[in-house]
DNA sequence: AGCTTGACGTGAAAAGATTCACAAAGATTA
DNA sequence: TAATCTTTGTGAATCTTTTCACGTCAAGCT
């Protein structure tokens, strides 16, 4: 299945929010309970389920724990994956408190910067210089990276990840990457997103001003 | 127009990617370069600029000035937008000195927080308590925030936004929230990102072993 | 047991986004 | 100034995602 993209990342906060029903004693619930909870329909929350072959009960909706198994075999969950972050500034440093990460399945194991001022390799997750990556996830057979530093340097870091094994990154410089094919990259634009939602609140604007 | 929202993305970008070679002296560009530069196909690039009535030259391409003022009209430039933020923990101190949101438009006006040891209302963007949100929006004609709260706090920190006036927002909290039609809210879901980043490494290996 | 009800599951239709293919047109050259 | 060459601009085709419509089936009731 090479499409059903966002049905995946819907997926994902589907299995969320069923944790988070869960920890609050709920058993059950109807597609209509998760659609009103994601913002979404009702509709679409099936047809996401059937694209995987995610079932339920016909009369009585769906039970968490058993939703819950078959979203986790499909999502992988039980492997703690690993990750890297390269950059130690604003972005590298907020990621690594970022409580949400802790929680399931994603540990970060290291950060690493160029600056000798922020190396601290004593602390939880440490912060080690730029010039031992390499060696760093060869060892630790990383497969997965967060990209926090300015965009000029972005490329040449990431070359380094590839050459060490990373497979995927998840790209905070604000810069289009260059990578084989069999590598994945997601893009966080973070000015690119704030700007846009100017503009789409302009364009709203312009739309009501338009109708009355 | 209501659709193309995809293209508006890129169009930002290539206005970046147009800034950033004019700044080094560059004064014309094909939409190859376009595309090459952005990751994209140069197919693609004229037909996002096409959807927008953007026009270049047949056979010189786009002059880098002519195709900036056609963007910066379209966009939305030279109005300087104030933005709030919510929360001052990670993220929101994070995003408070991300550099990249300085340069063009945007502002950060201040941040709020209920942590009375965060106040701090003598700085650059200064730290208010989160009891001065109404009356600071709606006192400065804010239109833009950034909810970096946790996700419990999140819904009631976006309801005070709304009646205050504020239009948009970006929310970091990792939960879909309720808003009127004429609202926008981008969501930005770190933890989620970064699972699928995970997911979506996985799935390509899985599809190596297969071929081979 | 049979009937009723209401939610699931899914093929088909619609909407939206990307890719393709090529006519049209400006710059360059001779 | 005419021919050539290269790149734009865009309708049509394709692909992906979302929405719709309805058959199916389990639970609960009588």
């Amino acid at each position: 299945m090479r499409f059903a993209k966002l049905s995946i990342l819907r997926l994902f906060q589907y299995r969320d929010f069923l944790i988070r029903s869960k920890s609050i004693g709920i058993k059950n619930l109807f597609s209509d309970d998760l659609a009103e909870a994601m913002g979404t329909t009702s509709n679409q929350v099936r047809k996401d389920f059937s694209l995987f072959g995610l079932s339920g009960n016909k009369r009585a909706g769906y039970n968490i724990d058993d939703l819950l198994c078959q979203l986790n075999e499909l999502l992988g969950k039980n492997e703690k994956k690993k990750v890297v972050i390269i950059g130690a500034g604003n972005v590298g440093r907020a990621l690594m408190k970022y409580d949400g990460f802790f929680k399931e399945g994603l540990e970060i194991a290291a950060l690493f910067d160029n600056d000798i001022n922020n190396y601290n390799a004593g602390e939880k997750p440490p912060i080690l210089p730029l010039e031992s990556l390499y060696e760093y996830i060869s060892k630790y057979k990383i497969e997965i990276g967060i990209i926090a530093v300015p965009y000029h340097a972005a490329q040449q870091v990431l070359d380094i990840m590839i050459l060490a094994g990373i497979k995927g990154v998840l790209n905070f410089a604000p810069i289009s990457l260059k990578a084989p094919k069999d590598f994945y990259i997601n893009d966080m634009n973070l000015k690119l997103e704030l700007e846009s939602v100017a503009y789409f609140v302009k364009a709203l604007k312009r739309e009501q001003t338009k109708k009355s």
